[in-house]
DNA sequence: ATGCTCTATTGAACCGGTTCAATTCATCAG
DNA sequence: CTGATGAATTGAACCGGTTCAATAGAGCAT
């Protein structure tokens, strides 16, 4: 490996100037400087990444803690954290927790070790002893919220507004023309799905619609749950039954299409569905699923931002969500005068009551619709899909 | 940050000593180690990393470039090598590069030049011009095999037998009774798309059947693709059509599923189809999908092992595949009797034809792993249609 | 010629560890 | 008492850069 004293001598100049020549060429003589360019190139020369990190106390590297890199969701903030860094011409380190979170902490020291100048905490979230364990010093640190507790006066807070998205789930069904809307929540306590709850109540409530407390279950994400709860929801006469349900997830939302199919309902014939998420499979369920797509990539891509500006304050930010109309949605069926005959006439009142621009988008944009296409509303994505 | 001299003055010793304390606590008398260990807990002393790395000339750290983080069969890489470097106390630095690799031999070199101690390259398949432009210098590296040129002498070589997967594949259908079974590659002329044919047909021979080269077509691993030659392959009179597929990856088995549903036959009843990989939707998919496992954790972990064991010569490893067997195969109907009849007959004679077992099966254990209700009647709801 | 300014360059200290030859000191054999 | 042995410790060089006060030299005014 060629060091810089080898290109010094070579050059007949001293170190120093060959340090000039890197860092600061304006300030070298144009010939010294073509001379010592001359050597580096002949020499291959490549400055260590090591020796100046110490020698300036600045590594130019960040670190990211995730917790499930088959998680979608956390594979959309690698992805995006690293463009960033790769912009700013910075390295990213990934450090891969285990499931349980137990070795966050070892993580984010090993990093610290590293002299990272920043850290990004993407993981599940962590119990509170690992949390009140975690010690970031003089690092500066965003994290990712899912329901820290407050977090130390220098670390920022990113994260995503379900408020928004439950608003937007719900809203979107009530422009439909459905006024029996279920809602699966997630998780309960965790305000991710605390908020989801409020969007969709505030939706509701901001359409003068009475809301059934039967009409809500409690589900734990999984599709399994999801499955559950929706069954539990539907299984009822029609004209008590709701005729749209909010999913808190896709995947509960996969849990619902099940229920559906089990008890013969078809969507979204009978049943309108929709989820939260926007994970790549939704467009091959069947009918294709209408979510509100959640940013991960750009969550990823404004933290590492945060980050590399040094703008890592105590700040808080709320990244949008942006509703993606597919085909498990549609207004729904007229009641029926000839109750008892509903089974049988199912497929022509569908055929009827599906608005026309609904069937021409959805055959139009299924097929192309595709996950990595996140255009959020508020900040904009430049550059490549 | 407290450094070594200070605690070297803290304890009162000196600062090779404490670096002994360090590396080799043995050397040290007890009283000092221990005197030495107090003072480094007190002050909350953390070895730096990057000061090592500059006086040893190693860094326990590593590279992993790819080039797709939202992949599957990338995350499991990551994930396997991740849980390696881990045990070994290494580090890992993920370099994700563009989807064309272009930036591929920039990010390696800013790896190199972070002093990396190995690399592992586990991208999509490089282009000529930027494999050539690739120098490794003295770093060790582990290529993940996707038709790369024959690699610089000292670089190993990991991959799956794609032979295997092909041949795996096609056993299992001839195992079940198949005899006309279609075949659709991914892109034409990669190794490991000429691989996972020569594996099928290496079957079909074995098995002394006639292949018709008619039953053949080229996809390119996505599910639209797939879709497209499936229909293509299943547009024909029953008798002239396979009554199973061998598709090249899980994303076409997908759409292979997708032209079934457009063509009215139910999988298995009148389809079997198999994939390759075994993607973590396939069991969601409906019914789940009897696939080819790609142990892509598996191959992550040898990769880095290779690394940190330092024994990343010029080896060549290759990975099994698995069949797993789920419910998207099942024994061939039996040709009917009355041959022309055979579109109207459809479902009568599906419902005879498909084995006991096989209903069992897929009744009993899909319900639980499905992803998509399929209203077209694969899975059929009495009374529709 | 002298002094002054400005630019280009130098050389050494420094970052925080590791490494190893040299040194100290206690122990023990002769 | 002397010398040898070995264990524990020391202190300085070193890794490959950055930084900055000091210096050399050119150009210009007096």
């Amino acid at each position: 490996m060629t060091t810089i004293r080898e290109v010094a001598r070579e050059a007949g100049v001293s170190v120093g100037t060959v340090s000039n020549v890197l860092n600061d060429p304006a300030i070298v003589s144009p010939e010294t400087c073509e001379r010592v360019l001359r050597v580096m190139h002949e020499r291959n020369y490549r400055p260590s990444a090591i020796a100046r990190s110490l020698a300036t106390g600045r590594t130019r590297s960040f670190g990211l803690v995730v917790s499930n890199i088959f998680n979608p969701f956390t594979a959309g903030i690698v992805q995006g954290a690293g463009e960033i860094a790769r912009e700013a011409g910075c390295s990213l380190l990934i450090a891969c927790a285990e499931d349980d979170c137990q070795d966050v902490p070892q993580q984010v020291q090993a990093l610290q070790q590293h002299w990272v100048d920043g850290i990004f905490l993407a993981t599940q979230p962590l119990p509170e002893s690992v949390w009140r364990e975690l010690r970031f010093g003089r690092t500066p640190v965003v994290i990712m919220d899912r329901d820290q507790p407050p977090a130390e006066e220098h670390a920022s807070i990113i994260g995503f507004d379900w408020f928004m998205a439950g608003r937007q789930a719900a809203r979107h069904l009530i422009g439909l023309g459905h006024r029996r809307i279920g809602f699966v929540g997630g998780i309960p306590g965790r305000s991710s799905s605390v908020q989801r709850e409020k969007g969709f109540r505030r939706a509701l409530a901001g359409a003068g619609i009475h809301l059934d407390e039967s009409w809500q279950r409690d589900g734990d994400y999984s599709t399994d749950s999801g499955r559950r709860c929706a069954e539990d929801l539907l299984d009822q006469p029609r004209d008590r039954r709701p005729t749209a349900l909010v999913m808190g997830n896709d995947m509960m939302a996969l849990g619902a299409y099940e229920a559906a199919e089990l008890l013969g309902l078809s969507v979204p014939r009978d049943l309108s569905i929709t989820g939260i998420d926007d994970n790549y499979f939704v467009t091959h369920m069947a009918p294709p699923l209408t979510t509100v797509h959640v940013p991960t990539r750009e969550l990823g891509r404004e933290g590492m931002r945060m980050l590399v500006s040094g703008a890592a304050g105590a700040q808080r930010v709320s990244l949008p969500t942006r509703l993606v109309t597919r085909q498990s949605t549609a207004a729904p069926s007229p009641e029926p005068a000839w109750r008892d005959q509903s089974t049988s006439i199912h497929s022509v009142s569908a055929e009827l009551s599906v608005p026309a621009d609904a069937v021409a988008r959805s055959q139009g944009n299924g097929r192309k619709e595709r996950m990595t296409s996140n255009r959020t509303g508020a900040v904009t994505v430049p550059g490549k899909e």
